[in-house]
DNA sequence: ATTTGTTTCAAACATTTGTTTGAAATGGTG
DNA sequence: CACCATTTCAAACAAATGTTTGAAACAAAT
């Protein structure tokens, strides 16, 4: 029973190594240019081992959004209401910064990240549930957020725009990261840098929430 | 001669109908999923003439690249000074609607926005160029106009920051419409909605650019 | 009309990639 | 040990795709 205990810790079952390798191939190189031979290579296992265990590639890829979800769940049990009682532009600026981190942490932190980043650009058929299980929610959490910084006035349209335009900043660093080193070499994103931009989107974003709120009459 | 006119004039060279039906494909498929059994198709050229004309599928791709670079900048000779004095804000929604409607537009005259904002997302061997070549210029191009904005006491860092917010709204529209489209059905864009989205962006990025500029100090 | 250089074409080739297969190994059970 | 289900594995398969090839078609010049 030791033996076997310690068999399980030391080589975990092929199917777990399965997921934990596809989540990193597919969080890199996205869903069609991962291919399952890098995947079964970095697992140690058979070729044949996804098709078994999976049924498939795009089988193995639903699992993994599901295990990845999971994973952020489990680190971020709830995340919805914050604690203590913060100003809106501090609310604003840990959302941002929880995002960016997101996308940018290394590890199995990010993967969600990464892989809903990839979604979002070259979708999938597995677009539709993760929109509805995992986008979703935090669309409505940050519209919420933004709907006590604009105001009662503010109309839905208002809320959506400024929306997009407070996440479409987060999201571009990760989009555009091979355009930006180029364009600036030496712009570096650990974790200081990603303080310093958070800082940054925050206090860009509520400067154009107060232009937005001001164009409501 | 005249039916030899006639005949140039109705069925254009090979070489040229590739480099359109590749510049429409690799728009809207990007450069790894798009085949050449496709273009040659939609060119009615034999799946060899790829090969022949253009050394395979990435010297097509290259020239691709630069035929999108010549037919905009056709379209738009000088697009580099306004020539009327302009308020800075209806400078900067200008060249907002400029960005937004060279990603949406249909047709030739979209297909460099589209083509680079593959490159960024996907990048292949051609980004260095197209770095070098098209977003440089107009990166310094929206750099001066920031940096009036933000007047003389600013930083090129804080610069680079904003230029990255106001670009990153205008991209987050095309790189993630499949999820918009879900997120909020019935947004569109036509050129109505292009007209609103713009001013929109201007708008919050006049805001953000104020708020940028206090916090210098 | 013949020649010469260019262009087109159908077919084949080589490689990659997801999937299948049938045998071998494994591990628990009676 | 023998039996059974589960799992692994090497090999093969089928489809897609970029590329090559050698002959045919074509056009222009002599």
């Amino acid at each position: 029973m030791v033996r076997i205990k310690a068999k399980v810790a030391l080589v975990e079952p092929t199917r777990q190594q399965l997921l934990e390798a596809a989540s990193a191939v597919f969080a890199e190189r996205g869903f069609r240019a991962a291919t399952v031979r890098q995947i079964c290579q970095r697992a140690n296992a058979n070729v044949a081992a996804v098709n078994y265990h999976f049924g498939g590639k795009a089988g193995l890829y639903a699992e993994v959004l599901r295990h990845a979800h999971r994973c952020a769940e489990e680190r971020h049990p709830n995340v919805s209401v914050s604690p203590k009682r913060l100003t809106p532009a501090r609310e604003l600026e840990i959302f941002v910064h929880a995002f960016l981190q997101r996308l940018f942490d290394e590890g199995r932190t990010a993967w969600l990240g990464k892989l809903m980043s990839r979604e979002m650009v070259e979708p999938t058929a597995a677009l539709d549930a993760v929109v509805e299980e995992q986008i979703q929610p935090n669309s409505r959490r940050l519209q919420d957020l933004l709907r006590r910084l604009l105001g009662p006035r503010s109309s839905a349209e208002q809320v959506r725009l400024c929306e997009m335009s407070v996440v479409s900043q987060c999201l571009f660093y990760h989009h555009c990261r091979p355009v930006i080193s180029r364009l600036f070499p030496g712009f570096d994103f650990g974790p200081k840098a990603l303080r310093r931009l958070a800082a940054h989107i925050t206090r860009f974003s509520m400067g154009g929430l107060q232009s937005a709120k001001k164009g409501l009459g």
